[in-house]
DNA sequence: CACACAACCTGCGAGC
DNA sequence: TGCTCGCAGGTTGTGT
């Protein structure tokens, strides 16, 4: 479940544990994900962690040497292990720490990547390209509209586009919208100032709220059985098509566009 | 530019 | 019970 609260979530757990360590083993156990996992992955022994940050859905692990670059598709999730458990079904690679932590990728659609670079140039170029987190200040109003304005796309899949905002998903897109009272489909010129004022509010509530939830969440193996966040409970319009809307007990209808569903109540959402 | 659609991969639930 | 179908949190590339 990585949406962005879900990545800073792990990133924030991982860099209690894995700051200042040395990586002492590397195991890769498939080929390849997305793209294929870097040999030269394996160099990486001996480097000490330097740094972690997320950047939208994308972990950046620092060492004193290289830039390893996470993202765990749809599917993937990272385990910390205490001890060396035998490796399961879709469990693609591990780094073994030297404080004995093992962090381990397990993603069951392999749509998640591992690619490791060693210049900040190649990274900053894929930054570059990533627009604000939404949590940031340059994420407002203003430089919202500037953009919806100018464009005649689905307000839906504009939010979803990590050129104009960062980590919003198919989830926090709809109930964000949702909260907003706007319906998906709705062309982005469309929407007046005070409407964006709204969505941008909404969008940052719910990332919030989220991280709240998912940040209760313990990320080690105890807790495997248990990757549900708690703010799945908390959903009011994603995956309710057929149900009654929550604020006026209209049923939830669904659609497909580009390859999403977009979920709305047609009474709520204008 | 806006959009539709496919591809990458595996598992699950619905319906027959 | 077992089959097929459609669907799933993301990203990228194609063609119209």
């Amino acid at each position: 479940m990585p949406e962005l609260p879900e990545v800073e979530t792990i990133k924030k757990e991982l860099k209690e544990i894995i700051l200042g360590k040395k990586i002492i083993k590397v195991n890769i156990y498939t080929k390849k994900l997305k793209y294929k996992i870097p040999k030269k992955i394996k160099f990486i022994c001996k480097e000490t962690i330097t740094k972690i940050k997320r950047y939208s859905k994308y972990i950046l692990i620092k060492t004193n040497k290289n830039y390893i670059l996470i993202h765990l598709g749809i599917s993937g999730n990272i385990l910390i292990l205490n001890e060396n458990i035998k490796k399961k079904k879709h469990d693609h690679w591990d780094f073994i720490l030297d404080n004995n932590k093992i962090i381990r990728y397990n993603d069951i659609r392999k749509f998640g990547f591992l690619l490791l670079f060693n210049s900040k140039k190649k990274i900053n170029k894929i930054i570059s390209n990533l627009g604000p987190e939404p949590l940031k200040k340059n994420f407002n109003p203003k430089y919202l509209f500037k953009i919806t304005s100018k464009k005649k796309i689905c307000i839906h899949n504009l939010i979803m586009n990590n050129k104009f905002v960062s980590g919003i998903g198919n989830i926090y897109a709809n109930e964000s919208l949702f909260l907003s009272k706007i319906i998906p489909y709705r062309k982005s010129n469309t929407l007046n100032f005070n409407e964006i004022k709204k969505l941008v509010l909404n969008i940052k509530l719910i990332l919030k709220k989220s991280l709240f939830y998912k940040g209760t969440t313990i990320r080690n193996f105890k807790n495997i059985n248990n990757n549900y966040g708690f703010f799945q409970n908390k959903l009011k319009i994603y995956q309710k098509s057929g149900k009654k809307c929550y604020t006026c007990k209209k049923i939830i209808k669904k659609v497909k566009k580009y390859g999403r569903s977009l979920y709305f109540c047609k009474k709520c959402q204008k």
